[in-house]
Order: structure tokens, then sequence, then C-alpha cells
DNA sequence: TATCAGTAATGCTGCTTTGGCATAATGAAT
DNA sequence: ATTCATTATGCCAAAGCAGCATTACTGATA
């Protein structure tokens, strides 16, 4: 490697060489840098060496620019200004200023907080790139496979994929039965769940939010029975929609309650079950600045969120 | 200066990090900078110093660049092209290639070759902006002064400014003669110049050609004579309209018959006067490679400049 | 004309940085 | 659990670089 000279240019040089032909004089650059004369003469030598032209056409009096260095120092101006820009630039990005922010959201359940939660980030960070995708708890985890998605509004995920996520509870909810308004018991306000045992039962479809259905199976399970599944559907509104027909019974979230799906009712049940939550999630490994920036906006509007979300009458 | 870091990021380790983040590899990207891993990692460590952002994101699997990685090496891959364009436009200016060539000349003595030597140049050279402007001789001492012009095509330059410039005789002229066409002696081929001691003489501005008109003056001194002095021009045409309309005799080089002024005769006289020369001249001092590429077209191309400018006829 | 003053280049030295080698630490896959 | 692959770290020698002293040169000045 003896004297075999660099492939790049040092941006120090750059510098310096500018510093020297816009003061005309490697003395007085010296003085500006901080350093001497002769460790400016051979910085300039050097560069002339990588660029393969001299730039500094000098006499003992005077310093100036020959063409090539003319151009030149046009030139390394503006790629100084580059090289601090893109610092600034992945600085930015680091402090989760600009990037991206991709968010997948289970509707059902964020429907109510989710667009001020938005709204408010965006205001504070108006250089990320924000996307929003509704997703069930399913679609949500080959989301983040993908990478397509940053972070997600969803059910606690199961046991094997705990490990990889992070875990932030948004709130706390409670299963409720479904009946259509015209059902015999739409009015009141609790029921033992074994009540249903021989009823149909409508169900969001499982393959897509294991962990709500299950915890419906297993309430029904806790109450001596099997639920007998009459209709299933991907979409939550569809369920309703069915359970105001009368085609069946359901075991939903109380959340629900903000679709604004008609001829309904919501009632509490006996035993009960576990609550379901609605969780933060995001990859553990890589954790993207916006994606920190964002977790500690939603934390400040947990309170907020959680009044929301509560049911304001009678629980 | 013990661990104080760099203003500026080095080139080199953003390369090099490049290389890391397209391999995602520290050992592979080693292997493609012919060095050794270690090196990398160090190379790198401190690139995430100068940028002061985490870069890369490491496991002892893979290797994934992080927000600010991302951007960043959107970035640095744009820098390294722009530093290794910079380089070139310095290399090509240093050729010749690109940049400015201003050049002053005499119109009444280079306009029959000036233009095809210029349309040469500018085929062979595109990316030189070429500008041209009419000056007297005293005129272009004065733009070389301001670095208004870079060549100039003119008269000899005096003894005093000699040192300055570099010559480059372009041809060889004679000084003749020139009566109006209906002065009885316009036929004769040739003449004494005393007899022309007693006429009028229109002579062409001295401040503007010293040279010239010095020469003039000296050709009538050695015929025993100061010419009586009935008119004087900034432009070469008046005078020589001056001559054809009868108002005096004068002396002018051989090459004002490109001019095209009709009613003049031009004449040779005795005794014979020194020849006056056009050259090419530039500054000494800081000669840009514009320059120098023009000087060796206008070499090559003497001959049939001298073959174009010699008087057709006898002489 | 000779001296002087100011400037850039060069020789040299010691410190700093960097590359290369050996090895440790770590995490994933079998 | 073990092994393999990969990055980080400690160490040393070599190279690069800054700083000092000095030289070489030129334009200005007396």
């Amino acid at each position: 490697m003896l004297l075999w000279h660099n492939e790049f240019m040092d941006l120090k040089r750059i510098a310096t060489f500018v510093t020297v032909a816009e003061l005309q004089s490697f003395t007085e650059a010296a003085a500006r840098l901080h350093t001497v004369q002769p460790a400016i003469s051979r910085q300039v030598q050097q560069l002339e060496q990588e660029v393969g032209a001299p730039l500094l056409w000098r006499t003992k009096r005077t310093v100036r620019t020959t063409a090539a260095g003319a151009i030149f120092l046009l030139r390394a101006k503006e790629l100084l200004a580059r090289a601090g820009e893109i610092r600034e630039e992945a600085q930015r990005a680091n402090r989760g200023e600009v990037g991206r922010l991709a968010i997948g959201y289970l509707g059902s359940a964020t429907s109510p907080f989710l667009p001020d939660l938005v709204q408010r980030y965006r205001r504070q960070y108006p250089g990320v790139k924000v996307t929003v995708a509704e997703m069930t708890p399913t679609e949500q985890i080959q989301a983040f496979e993908k990478g397509a998605i940053d972070v997600g509004f969803t059910r606690p995920v199961d046991r094997h994929q705990r490990s990889r996520f992070q875990e932030l509870r948004i709130y706390e909810d409670q299963l409720k039965v479904a009946v259509s308004a015209s059902d015999r018991r739409a009015s009141r306000r609790s029921l033992a769940l074994r009540e249903l045992a021989s009823e149909p039962f409508v169900l969001f479809e499982r393959a897509l939010a294991p962990g709500l259905i299950d915890l419906a199976l297993s309430a029904c399970q806790r109450a001596g029975f099997s639920p007998q599944v009459a209709g299933e559907s991907p979409l939550m509104q569809t369920v309703l929609v069915m359970v105001a027909a009368g085609m069946g019974v359901s075991l939903v979230p109380g959340c629900v309650r903000h679709l604004g799906v008609n001829g309904i009712s919501l009632l509490d049940f006996t035993p009960k079950a576990a609550s379901v939550d609605l969780v933060m999630i995001w990859p553990k490994t890589h954790i993207p600045p916006t994606v920190q920036e964002f977790e500690g906006l939603v934390k400040g509007q947990l309170p907020a969120v959680r009044q929301q979300m509560t049911p304001p009458g009678p629980r």
C-alpha cells in the first residue's frame, strides 16, 4: 500500500482547498483552520494528486485558481454542503423526524380514537410519511413479516409470537353477548351464558382473529357447552347485521358498539370471561425511531383514549 | 487533538458503508474492498460517529440498515457519484475540454480566416464556451488586465508589455500607400514615399494602435518628412473611405484589401518599411488549458492561414 | 541595486490513525 | 446443546499527518 493514492478525494482536504481558494492565501487559510501553513500546502498537494489536475496557481505573492480549480471550487462547495445535508437528514431520521410510520389497525376497535392519535402524530412529525391500513390481527402479523407495517393496533398475539413483539395495552374491553333487538332478552342487562347453549351462534372468522374467537369459545366451554356455529364472517359489521337479522347470537367485544350497527343489543353475561385487550404491537428487533416516538405519544394519550373507550352508561 | 472527531465525514468510509449495506455483510465487503473484516467494522463505527446516528443494525447473522442508514445509503451513493463527477469535470477543464475561451480580434486583419479557426475549435471542443469580440490593440491589452479575454489577435505589443505576453506570429503583412482610385497615381504599382511629403494624410487613431501608426510615421521619417495629418479615425473602414473621397492618402496594412472598401488603390512604396505582423498573444502567467489547445490548433492551421492572407496577384 | 519582507515548499520528527492478525463474543441453525 | 458463521475487540507495526525549522523565491522598498 506504500505510496498508493486513495481512490477517493478527502472531504477535509476539499474543505481546505476551498478555504485557500477563497482567502487566496495558504497562510491565512492555515490560521482560519487552526493549523499551520505546511499542513495546508500538503493537503492541497494531495488533493491535486487525487483530483488529477492542478487546482491552484501559485506565485510567491498571490494564489489564484486554475481553470480546473475554478470549476472545482464551485462544485466542491456544493459537495460539502450536500455532505452536511445528508448527515443532517440521517440525524433527523435517527430522531424520528423523517421516515415512515405504517400503521395497521383493527377498524372495529380503534375507530373512535385512532384518527386523533394519527393527527396529533402528524402534526408533531410532519416529516414522517404516515400510512394507515385496516387489517385483521392475522393480516397484521403477515404485514409485519413483509415489513409492510411498523406498528399494529390489534388483539394480544399468541404465546408463539409473543417473544417477537413488544406490546402496549391500549384499553381493556369486555366480551358481550350480542342479540337481536327483537330478541326476548334484548332489554335485559345481563344473562347467564349457558342460557345460550342451544342457540345458533354467528362468529367472526377464527382464522383472522384467533385470540378473540378462542376467548369466546373458552367462555362457552366454561359455561358448559360448545356453541353451535350457524354463521361466520370476515367482517365484524356483517356478524352484527346477521345477529340483528335474528340469524343467531354472538360473543363480541364491547367496543363494537362504536360501529353503529342498529338492531342489536349488547348484554353482560356470567360467568364473567377474561377481558379482551386492545394492544399496540411492534417488532422487538430493529425498532425504527418513528415507532419509538409514536409509542411515546400514544403513552401520553392513554388516559384520554381509555376514557373515550369506556362505556358511558352503567356497565 | 486526541480523540477529537473530525468535522467531516470520510468519503472512503462512506463507500465502505455503502458496500456493507448493499452486500449486507461486513465480511463480504471486506473481501470486495481487498481488506480484512475488522477494518470494515471500525470504518463503519467511525462513520456512525461522524454522522451521529447508527446506520447499520447488526445481528450475528445478518446486517440491515436502520432507518437513518437507509436514507443515508441512498444519499451517500448520490454523493459518491457526484464526487466522481466533479473530479471528472476538473480533469476535463484541465485538458481544455470544458471552460471558456474569450478571443479579442482585430477585425481588419482577421476577418478572412478567424471564423474558420473558431469554427474548427468549437467543433473539436464543444464543451468550451467561446466568445469573440472585436477590439483594437489597446483595448485588447486592457481586456487582458481585466481578464475579459484569453487570447488576442493583434499587432505586436511594445517593448514594455512584451515580457508579459507570449506571441505567435500568424502572418506577415506589408504597409501600403492608400490613394483614391481617382488619384493620378492610382494605377501605378509603386511609388517613392517622399512623393507624398506634402500631401495630406488620413491615419488610424494612434492611441488605439500605436504599433501600427508608429511604424507608418517612422517610414515617413526615413523618407525624410513628417506627414501632415489632415484626418484621423478610430475605424479603419472610415480611414479608407476618407482616402477614397480624396481627403488624403494613408499608410495601411495590405490586409485592409479584405475590408471591401471600394474607390481606393493600394500601392507599394520605397523605401521598403519593416513588415507589420499579425500575432496572437496571451498572458504568460496562468495559461488556461483552453488557450494551450487553441494555440495548438492555430499552429496547425498556420500554413492555410498564411496562404489565405497572401495577396493573390503579383505583390 | 541591494536588502527586506512575506509567502509557499521541503526536510524532519513524533504523535495519531489505520490496517492486519489473532481472538473473543454472540446468536442462529442443526 | 453444539457448532458454525459473523461481528467486535485487543494488540502491534506501518503509514499518514501535523507541527517546527528551514529553504527558496519574489515583489517591494530604501
